[in-house]
DNA sequence: GTGTTAGCCTAGATCCCCTAGGTTGGGAGG
DNA sequence: CCTCCCAACCTAGGGGATCTAGGCTAACAC
């Protein structure tokens, strides 16, 4: 009887695939297990429990769109910046649905800070540097801009814009510009 | 045997009350049985199955932000207007969290094509015509707003902002006078 | 009073999560 | 090469959730 050579590190990145192809929320131990030919019973060793699995998705899926984002800011600046960073976030929230479900639940306090709030604000906060906006307006500018992000992405995946006939992605774009002109003119 | 008079509205409303107090998340068809002392399989009398319960709490929450939000937009117009549908959305959403998440995820095209598509773009689309927009232009701002509203009382019922010391609500407030001003100058 | 129906029941299949405890493969040390 | 040991995987089983099939009875219609 061969192992199946499990290991944290393949189970969470079968978990994230998993997710991504069957959604978040039909993410289980059980499916997990079936994938390796093993019993779910043998997870347990791995895996604290199923809570512990989502939220190494979650940690996962926020060290990969970090990577991404901090690549597509590389050497970018102004409105160019501000865009590559938007597009990162939107194009894995569109090629990975479950794992950008992943980063919206859990956020155990530790983890939350170990993660999402490092990078990714760090990241926006490097962007609106070039638009020379006073605290706390950065701040809310930093807000403001996730939200948007977010909220789009998230309505997007869910089927929100598709019963009007304006393509998506000239929306976005346009919201891109609208962004991009607020935060020139942002209101003192 | 005293009947528990059991029908569907008063199930769903039971339901809705249920989410809001322990998380959509945690809302099962065993957990709104036991509230009415009845075993759980009695239930499919009045629900199809589980899905269909959630998407009852989502249409009933809907319905009930529709009307929250015409009252508040009710003979207001330009930045009054913007301000009062934004607050609606956003106190329904700290309000009834169980509700507000039942509206994000099911939206089966028909349910959406009844409920969200409908008053809820319509009113967005009534406070922007005193902005006076052309068309797509309108359209991307409607999906804007929804993004941006939607994406703060996300963020923020997720705890994505108690990491940092800035007051939220402050943030909330200069959120909306940045779209205010945004809508204003907007880009052509 | 008799029928009909709707409301609620029990029983049971299936799936998932998780614990306790047993077995075995494969590498480390003699 | 042999032994020991630990990590990997197992079986068994309890508890909870979803949902189906089929039975009983309260309440209303006639």
């Amino acid at each position: 009887m061969a192992r199946a050579g499990l290991t944290p590190e393949r189970l969470v990145r079968a978990a994230a695939d998993l997710a991504d192809e069957v959604g978040f929320d039909n993410l289980t131990v059980s499916a997990l297990a079936r994938r390796f030919g093993v019993k779910d019973a043998s997870l347990y060793s791995h895996l604290r429990n199923a809570q512990d699995l989502r939220e190494r998705v979650a940690v996962l899926a926020l060290a990969e769109l970090a990577d991404r984002a901090a690549s597509a800011l590389a050497g970018r600046a102004g409105k160019d910046a501000l865009v590559a960073f938007a597009n990162a976030y939107r194009d894995y929230a569109k090629e990975h649905p479950g794992r950008y479900a992943a980063m919206q639940v859990d956020l155990t306090p530790e983890i939350a800070a170990t993660s999402r709030a490092g990078r990714h604000s760090e990241m926006t906060r490097a962007i609106l540097r070039g638009y020379r906006l006073p605290e706390p307006d950065e701040t809310d500018a930093v807000r403001l801009l996730h939200s948007t992000f977010h909220g789009f992405t998230a309505l997007e995946a869910a089927g929100g814009f598709r019963h009007h006939p304006r393509d998506t992605d000239a929306s976005w774009a346009k919201t891109l510009d609208a962004l991009h002109t607020l935060l020139d003119n942002w209101p003192s």
